[in-house]
Order: C-alpha cells, then sequence, then structure tokens
DNA sequence: TTACTTCTGTAACATAGGTTACCTAGGAGA
DNA sequence: TCTCCTAGGTAACCTATGTTACAGAAGTAA
C-alpha cells in the first residue's frame, strides 16, 4: 500500500499527510463491474483511486441512466466529499469501470485534514474543479450535440480509459449510458461502420479509426 | 456596506474574516442585464452576492445559449472560484438577473483566507456543493425531461428568483436560455395558456397557477 | 444434436422538436 | 394619420430519435 500510495499521491501529498493515511486508510481492490455506490445509500467513506477507473452515474426516478464522467487514478469523488459534509444520501451511482485499487478514507478525517494540510486542501479544490468542468462537458455534450457526436464522444472516451482498442459492451450497455434506446444505438454504429470507423462484433466492438 | 455585509454574512463569517472583507472587497450595484463576466474572460475577482440574482450561462462555439443556474443572496460563483486557481478562463458567462448588489474580493486572497479561516473554508465548500448539485439538477432537466417541463420549471424558477408573477421576456429570450428556438417555444407556451396556467402578452407573461 | 437465451439488424411507424414562411397585432415615431 | 419595427400566432414541413415488431445469428446448456 505504502508504494502504492507513493506513486500515485507522493508529489501531491505532504508527507506526514501520507502517513495519517497509511494509518486510517483502507486498502480496497475491487474488480469491474463492482458497485462502489448506489444513490439514496449513506457515504461513509471517501475514494482515493490508486488505479484503474470508475464510472459515475445519473439515474433518474424512471431508473434511466446517464453516464457522467469518469474518475480515474490520483482522483476522487467531488460527490462524495460533499455528501460527507452533509450527511445527505448520494446523488449519484459509482462503478468500477475496471479492476480498481483505490483507499477509502473515513469521513470524519475530511474536515481535520482540511485544517491541517495545505496539500490536502489543494487536492479537494482541484478535485471540485476538474469535477465541475467535467459537468460542464457533459451538459455541452447533451446539450448541443447530436447523438452520433456524443457516441463518437463515448468510443473515445472508453478506449481512453479502458486502454485498449476494443469495447467489450452490448449495444444495449451504451444505449443505457447515454440515455438512449438499443435500436438507434445499433443503427447508429452501423453508420459508423459503414464509414470504417469501427468493425462490429457479438458483444464488443473493435475501434479502427475515430478521426 | 458594513451593514450590508452584516445582514447577507454576519452568521456565516467570523468577525476578524468581514473586517478583512471590508478592507479588501469593493462593493457593487450592478442593473438588471448587465455583464459580469464573459466566456473567454480573464477572472479578476470572485463575487459574493448581498442582493438580487445572477444568472449562469453556457454558450457553444455557435454561439448557442444554455441557462445553467442563478446564483443568489449569500452565494458565490464556484466556477469562479476553480478559474482564479488555475488562472484559467472563464467557461461561462453571467449577467444580472435582475438589479444586484455584491462585492468583489480579489482573487490573491482566496488561498490565504482558505487556511486562515475555517467559516471561509467551509462557504467555499458549501458553496462547490450547492453548485455540483445545481449541475447535477441542469443535467436531470436536459437529459430526463420534455422541453415543455423545462419550461414549466424555467417559468417557476423565474417567477421564485424574480419575486413577481409577472416574467417580462420575450419568448426569444426564453428559447435562448433554454436552448431552442422562439417558435417552438410560443407553441409550448400558447398550450400552457390554453391550459389555463398562465396569460400570454406582448414582452410579458403572467403566471396564474404552475400547479 | 436440440432447445433456449441473448445479441444484433432492419423495417415501419410515431413523436418531439426544429425550420421556414407568412401573417397580424401592438407600439413607437414622424 | 401613415410607416416601420418587433413580438407573437400558426401552418406546413423536415429530421432526429424513440418505439414496436420480428427475424436471424451466435453462444450455451442439456
Amino acid at each position: 500500500m505504502i508504494q502504492e500510495l507513493n506513486r500515485s499521491y507522493g508529489n501531491v501529498f505532504e508527507g506526514a499527510l501520507i502517513n495519517e493515511i497509511l494509518q486510517v486508510g483502507t486498502y480496497k481492490e475491487v474488480p469491474a463491474g463492482f458497485t462502489l455506490m448506489e444513490i439514496g445509500s449513506y457515504v461513509k467513506g471517501m475514494p482515493l483511486l490508486i488505479s484503474g477507473a470508475i464510472k459515475v452515474l445519473r439515474d433518474d426516478k424512471n431508473g434511466d441512466e446517464l453516464l457522467l464522467y469518469y474518475l480515474e487514478k490520483g482522483e476522487t469523488c467531488s460527490m462524495t466529499m460533499t455528501c460527507c459534509m452533509g450527511q445527505t444520501k448520494s446523488e449519484i451511482r459509482a462503478i468500477a469501470e475496471t479492476d480498481t485499487k483505490l483507499i477509502m478514507i473515513p469521513i470524519q478525517k475530511m474536515e481535520l485534514w482540511t485544517s491541517k494540510y495545505k496539500s490536502w486542501r489543494n487536492f479537494v479544490f482541484e478535485s471540485y474543479h476538474i469535477r465541475l468542468n467535467e459537468m460542464i462537458h457533459t451538459i455541452d455534450s447533451i446539450a448541443f450535440n447530436n447523438l452520433d457526436e456524443r457516441l463518437l464522444d463515448y468510443l473515445r472516451e472508453k478506449t481512453r480509459i479502458n486502454k485498449t482498442n476494443t469495447i467489450h459492451n452490448t449495444h444495449q450497455d451504451i444505449a443505457y449510458e447515454l440515455h438512449s434506446s438499443r435500436v438507434v444505438i445499433s443503427r447508429l454504429l452501423k453508420k459508423l461502420e459503414n464509414k470504417g470507423y469501427i468493425e462490429l462484433h457479438r458483444n464488443s466492438i473493435e475501434i479502427l479509426n475515430l478521426d
């Protein structure tokens, strides 16, 4: 855990803070697909990502989903922090996109470290900053782009996050995350295939060239 | 300025901080419609709202707009804070919705106060918290709701913010903020009028009953 | 093999919302 | 008064996206 922590956060946090994290943090490895947080559940800890990626989704009352953004190495969930403070329920769902290593910090430390460590403060502010910008980007995407562009963005992001050119998802999976329907996604994917951008297989999509 | 500040922030900030704000802050009154921030402009200060309301908008490359949220008394612009820190350009546009009184804080104080005053830290965190939730709400609205529901929400929010039952806007104004077209908005407004929810006049809309 | 399930392809149709075009009403100004 | 401009009403049409239905393909279990 020490090496992992130092590799990912060594130049972010001061030494004393690293030590505290080692004392109170819980190291966790979760497999891809593992649900880290459900909407409406209470938040007990705050994750620091060591490796892997977590996707953060929003659900509406009808169970419809929408992918908001991904968390990656060196990041944390700002929504979690806000929830901690107010002891409110989670507004989002978090699922491991890949196999993921992370450290959970008890939320009680939050406030304390915020006054004690400058590096922690900066980290927290920086996280909020990144997250707000991601949200703006998400809003841009759904408000100003057509579904075909959103789909392209989705595929690009997915390959980036998973570091592979083959996406192992069904069309239905994608439809959920983009809050669309399977038929529509199949239609658009087929168009992309005809253009030579991708190749479709059962349960997977091979990315050839997305411009 | 002292009374104004105390009335809005007296029980949020500790006395010493209030004094510092009085020393370095600049009191401003701006009329409705005044542009406080443009996309791409650099951020020089951070606003503390005393009274009135500011609407925050996002533009895409084609000049299309979308209303993100309103800022009200006792709030500040989190986007501004994030911009300050990275010295990046503004991602949003801010326009006074009503006549507005505010205090501008030089951004250099941000970092200093964050370590010095607990109440400031809490205020900043709280602001981020509120803003992230507003963004989630905005995303819900555009992703999961039809335009007629968004329009209803818009009218409700507008009357709440302006504290009046008569909205002084053209259909074109509304179309811009919802990122739609005038014809469509006219169509939907007429439906609402037929249902008895509103009454349409030239340059204004009277709200009768929005459920 | 057979039976069953899941995924994908495709057609036919429905609907919300955007676009274009044109008209009329209400003001403002001369 | 006449003229001009802007806001709003409405129809006709277009397009993206969603929906329903069904068929075949691929995998899986028996």
